[in-house]
DNA sequence: TATTGTTATACTCTATAACTATA
DNA sequence: TATAGTTATAGAGTATAACAATA
């Protein structure tokens, strides 16, 4: 069967976010966690009490839909808020959530490396330069 | 502010994924066609003949999503089925469905382009092969 | 006036299960 | 028995609009 896409740098991006997308939310099912859930966490620890909205700026998430995101890991207990003012309130780990997100992090190198081991030596080191160019 | 994902192949992949995914999604727009669709149309061009399943196995979209997809581009008048046997039907693309076709291809190519010339020189040769290393 | 957090809702895309008719 | 096409439905994930309270 002819390939009419085999060369096609836009479907092969799409098809490999799928594919390896897929691999991480496998990944991430014994933890109950989504993939939005651990970069929410991760901008959390990298940056103790910001805000809902900041992350939402940052990782392109819409405020609306922060809000049952961080519902969830509160009642998990990963995450606590306390105000900064009247309106904004600071966002941080929880000492369980840092230990949980240490356990996740483990995961989430291996699921690196293994992506990156997917890819051929000569290739490996332009990858994120690549994709950062695209989006960045 | 600190950025926790700056150096994740896997983060930055989905977001190329979907920075370049909207933009070609816009492009297309004009001739209302979604991305699927024109992989479908592409198949079928590169394909005369072949089956809604095989499509499906090829591109990854399940038989059952393929109904209303090929219900629409059929509607359109941009492709035609024939019987093959009793329970097959082989489809094709109509005339307009050609014409059409190569309209949105130009749109692709300049889309393709735009990818590619996002890339630094030095990189760019690099992203397809590394891409395709993640998924075929 | 702009921003934060929130609620409610709609839409797109994809997955699943079941059914029929035929190979 | 396996496959093709189909129907109906469910679930993520994301987007939009509006609101009250506060900066």
């Amino acid at each position: 069967m002819r390939d009419p896409l085999k060369d096609s740098a836009g479907y092969s991006l799409r098809r490999a976010s799928i594919a390896m997308m897929g691999e991480l939310a496998q990944r991430l099912l014994a933890f109950d966690l989504r993939m939005a859930d651990v970069s929410v966490m991760m901008m959390i620890e990298a940056n103790a009490r910001i805000t809902a909205s900041a992350i939402g700026r940052a990782l392109d998430i819409q405020r609306a839909n922060m809000v049952p995101l961080l519902k969830k890991l509160e009642e998990s207990g990963l995450i606590s808020r306390a105000p900064i003012d009247g309106k904004s309130q600071g966002l941080s780990l929880t000492e369980y959530g840092k230990a949980r997100l240490a356990q996740v992090r483990a995961e989430i190198d291996a699921f690196e490396a293994g992506l990156l081991a997917k890819v051929p030596d000569e290739h490996r080191g332009h990858l994120l330069p690549a994709l950062d160019a695209l989006w960045r």
